[in-house]
DNA sequence: TGTACATCAGTGAACGCGCGTTCACTGATGTAC
DNA sequence: TGTACATCAGTGAACGCGCGTTCACTGATGTAC
């Protein structure tokens, strides 16, 4: 269907609503998010939206479950582009923060808790564990390493991967929320403080190509 | 004035007003509140409130404000009740991680950037610094010990500060979000994973004890 | 000690607004024959 | 190839709601004389 012929039926209004949504979300968060003004944008009556979407928080859902999709393309590059653990590692989560850092709303909208606690989304779901899979089997191959005989789910291999997934998330809301403040360059800022944290002195050199 | 004595005039409504704003944030968080509900919750009508407020931002702003005194206060004992450098930073981070678990919803209104940010709330913004004074004090030190000769806003310096900001940060979101899922108690892991990532191996046992 | 009066905290009715959602509808599409 | 009809995407008027804020007011308080 062509897109200039202006027909009674819109040809794909779903896409359509979820991408200005997902731009009106980049634009003003979700304070000024409003069902009516996406509709307004799209071109379409305000109730249009109701033959897709059950209600406003389905929309929400649908645009995290986007953003997922998105941050975990950009992780599978970055863990794709490097073979050395400890690179890999860094740049992974530099693909995150570099996806904080330009999408800051959106960021803020997949991680808010009453949309992402929700079982009913399950395609959120699943895109939020796609999107962790290479910082999480990162961080199991990492705890191998460590120590093989470890157990799966001990204290110790907990710990090791909430360090490194509170690490990022910690840089993400402090560069969203402002509080990083620096004459630096913020990327090179980045960098550094990753991999200083993330050096694993206990890893032989041998140990870092996987 | 006798609290039992219905007045016409109340007496200290402000301080009422900011008491039970605070709490209805605990229990519903910013999205269920409404200056009306504070008002008929106070027992009060729902224009008193403009009185002591201009609206409802300035409210919301000394609510915060409120947040970081009663943080400042947490830090501020768990740095006195500890000599040892790296025990009391970690006990620092541990109060700021029980604050956060204890106030979720107030912790995320303290970090909301559309009123922290504002510049015209000059009270707020004296509460926040002082909140932080503590675990800024720390990270101070621990450059000094690190590299005497460091300049103050070196990248090294820039980078160590950020590093325990982020983490602690960090894990107060996850916690909030409910990403962390774990048998072991949490409390155990939040120590655990903030002693091993704050170790500094390069501080020599002598150096430890400021 | 008593009175006049300025001050100011709290009232209550009312405003306009934008919102999410409902409802009965209409126009376009695709398919069976 | 043409027609009847079921399906379903989009319409537009309307709903009720809770909200923040305004306004002219009233009742209580404290102070000067």
């Amino acid at each position: 269907m062509g897109r200039a012929k202006l027909t009674y039926h819109h040809g794909d209004l779903k896409g359509a609503l979820i991408s200005v949504a997902t731009e009106m979300i980049a634009a003003e968060g979700q304070a000024g998010f409003s069902l009516r003004k996406i509709a307004q944008q799209v071109g379409v009556s305000q109730t249009a939206l109701y033959r897709h979407f059950a209600n406003k928080e389905e929309l929400f859902a649908a645009i995290a479950e986007q953003g997922f999709l998105r941050l975990s393309e950009k992780s599978q590059q970055a863990f794709d582009n490097h073979s050395d653990l400890i690179e890999r590692t860094i740049e992974v989560g530099m693909a995150y923060l570099d996806f904080a850092a330009e999408n800051p709303n959106l960021y803020r909208l997949m991680f808010d808790s009453s949309i992402a606690d929700n079982q009913r989304y399950t395609a959120l779901a699943d895109a939020r564990r796609q999107a962790f899979k290479y910082s999480a089997l990162n961080s199991a191959a990492l705890r191998r390493l460590r120590d093989p005989d470890a157990e799966p789910d001990s204290l110790q291999a907990e710990s090791t991967k909430i360090l490194s997934q509170a690490l990022v998330h910690g840089l993400a809301s402090l560069m969203i929320e402002g509080m990083i403040h620096s004459r630096v360059e913020r990327k090179e800022l980045m960098r550094k403080t990753l991999s200083e944290s993330l050096r694993f002195p206990w890893l032989t050199e041998s140990e870092r190509q996987v």
